[in-house]
RNA sequence: GCGCCUGUAGCUCAGCAGGAAAGAGCAACUGACUUCUAAUCAGUGGGUCGGGGGUUCAAAUCCUCCCAGGCGCACCA
């Protein structure tokens, strides 16, 4: 259904144009099945009465195929009503050939890249982590359907100070165990997992590393702790349904010259300077706050350093698009490195910052504290397993990333039962059911059924509530916002379920009818399990 | 001090490039299971959209100031 093409089409030939053409389902029936303010729009660009605009489109679109009614209403709205005909058409279409229905190609083949979670290789992944991976592969699944071409990507900050600390704290923790005095990193990471990996570290090497130093040990501290890390990470995510295309690994960029040859880059553009014996970026070039240290003086690189060469490195394989899925305390980070692709060369747009507000967990109607180097958080793990993955990630994609959120643990397992994702995988469930009854009865569940059977109003509403899908699609990848998704869902579950109370699919008079009832549910089913995935929750075939 | 995010019903949140009379879920109350799954449905009550200005034919939505909460402002990672 492209009704668009018809309203701009109309307006052309009222010799105007509009960037985009609004459209809205209105609240209320007596306005119709879609609404557009257009000719509000159009008000000033043509210098006329918005209401004698609408008039004019109005009775230009009166003849167009799909209308029942093109009326003009308020101020100026152009309410349209679809003819039967044509939603039985439409519905025929989307049941004929789902996915060409319902994902647009709106990318055309471009190269989109979406780096998330990314978490630090130190510890295991907490909730806010699990936020930012429901976002991020969402994200990922509904470009992927609106053809763009998607890679998702986890970049593994293994090198410097962070890993280093790991290292030294399962270094401490081995000698410990082995008895040897050894002083805990100041800043070291004090779960109880770095425990746990000493102990599987000795089991490994046993007493070689009783005597050494740090300095001698440390490599395969920090490699043996980094692996651990990124596996458990890693098994984390798939338990969670999240899978990664690529992990990038920071130190490789350092390994393979990469850092180098960035810097050497920038430094051609005579982008950097040195200063106090350091090595500067001029950010405040390109709209940050101030200029960014690179190298420091002591000739060791900041993080920044290899965060420039990661982007850079990401735009020379070829991405129209990097969307970076971040936390919401990076967001100071934004600017510099905006002001890093522009200064390479790149259009800013080129690079897109999603940030991910902070969740806030609930226990007992108490916020959990969360420190990551004290070893007091709450594992993705723990959540998953206590509450289940399909509701976890539901509630996250049932909020605007930009929103804080509040995870209630409590209410999210007390109320399983009435839970929205329970909610809207019950419908798909219950027309399982019914197609299960049906082949049983020996009834052919075909989508041939005549649609013209379909008559209620509550049908009606079904019908143009599954039209409009495409409508919301388009929107949540416009603005990169899944959690629409989430919510259409909602709606098209709450149009269902009513449904499914008051009407019987089988055993109605004609037997026609149950077959077109049966291509409508149909319908339905195709839809949930097609928003469903785009989440990453499962569809249940019986609950 | 500066910057970013948030402030909508008792609670958690939507509100779709400003648009027609503010929405959902939960919680509260009242009803519905000999019928394809009651993890469901029907109904009731509940809001000065943080506050003040402004722009507009039209503002929850845009601008501005203020208030409240969160998060950032390193040669840290």
């Amino acid at each position: 259904m492209d009704i668009r093409q018809y309203i701009n089409s109309a307006i052309q030939k009222l010799g105007a144009e509009v960037p985009f053409v609004e459209l809205e389902v209105p609240r209320i029936a007596r306005h119709g099945d879609l609404s557009t303010p257009v000719a509000m729009v159009l008000a000033k660009r043509l210098k006329k009465a918005p209401r004698v605009i609408a008039e004019e489109l109005a009775s230009i679109l009166s003849a167009e195929a799909p209308f029942e009614k093109v009326e003009v209403a308020g101020p100026g709205f152009i309410n349209f009503t679809f003819k039967r005909r044509f939603l039985y058409a439409e519905l025929r279409a989307l049941l004929n050939n789902p996915s060409r229905y319902l994902r647009k190609d709106l990318g055309q083949g471009q190269r989109v890249q979406v780096e998330f979670v990314s978490a630090n290789p130190t510890g295991p992944l907490h909730l806010g982590h699990g936020r930012g991976a429901a976002v991020g592969a969402a994200l990922a699944n509904l470009l992927a359907r609106a053809g763009y071409d998607v890679e998702r990507e986890f970049y593994v900050n293994d090198a410097g100070r962070q890993v280093r600390l790991l290292g030294e704290s399962i270094f401490a923790r081995y000698k410990e165990i082995l008895g040897v005095a050894c002083p805990f990193p100041e800043e070291g990471y004090r779960g109880d997992y770095i425990k746990d990996l000493a102990a599987d570290l000795l089991r490994e090497v046993g007493e070689r590393f009783k005597d050494s130093d740090f300095d001698l040990a440390g490599e395969y501290f920090i490699r043996f702790g980094v692996d651990r890390m990124l596996k458990l990470m890693e098994h984390d995510l798939r338990d969670f349904g999240v899978v990664f295309d690529r992990w990038q690994s920071e130190k490789a960029l350092y390994d393979e010259g990469l850092v180098k040859k960035c810097l050497e880059e920038l430094r051609k553009k005579g982008k950097l300077y040195e200063e106090g014996g350091a090595l500067w970026f001029r950010a405040t070039e390109f709209g940050d706050d101030k200029d960014r240290v690179v190298i420091k003086s002591d000739g060791s690189h900041t993080y920044f350093a290899s965060d420039i060469a990661y982007h850079w490195y990401k735009i020379q394989r070829g991405f129209d698009e990097l969307i970076n899925i971040w936390g919401a305390d990076h967001h100071g980070y934004v600017p510099r490195i905006k002001a890093v692709i522009r200064a390479l060369g790149y259009p800013e747009e080129r690079l897109g910052v999603l940030l991910v507000q902070i969740v806030t967990l609930l226990r007992g109607g108490r916020p959990v504290q969360m420190s990551k180097r004290s070893g007091e958080f709450v594992t993705l793990r723990e959540v998953m397993e206590e509450v289940g993955a399909d509701t976890t990630k539901f509630i996250f994609l049932t909020r605007s990333h930009d929103s804080h959120l509040e995870f209630d643990i409590d209410v999210a397992k007390k109320e399983s039962s009435e839970n929205p994702v329970f909610y809207v995988q019950y419908a798909y469930a219950r027309i399982n059911s019914i197609f299960r009854k049906a082949e049983e009865e020996g009834i052919q569940t075909g989508k041939e059924g005549d649609l013209n059977y379909l008559e209620e109003e509550t049908e009606i509403g079904l019908i143009r509530k599954i039209l409009f899908y495409p409508l919301m699609f388009e929107g949540a990848v416009r603005t990169r916002e899944p959690h629409r998704i989430t919510f259409y869902l909602q709606e098209l579950a709450g149009l269902f379920h009513p449904y499914y109370n008051t009407h019987r699919v089988l055993g109605v008079e004609p037997a026609a009818l149950t077959l077109a009832r049966l291509s409508l549910c149909d319908a339905v089913k195709t839809v949930l399990k097609e928003g469903l995935s785009i989440l990453g929750v499962t569809v249940p075939e019986r609950m």
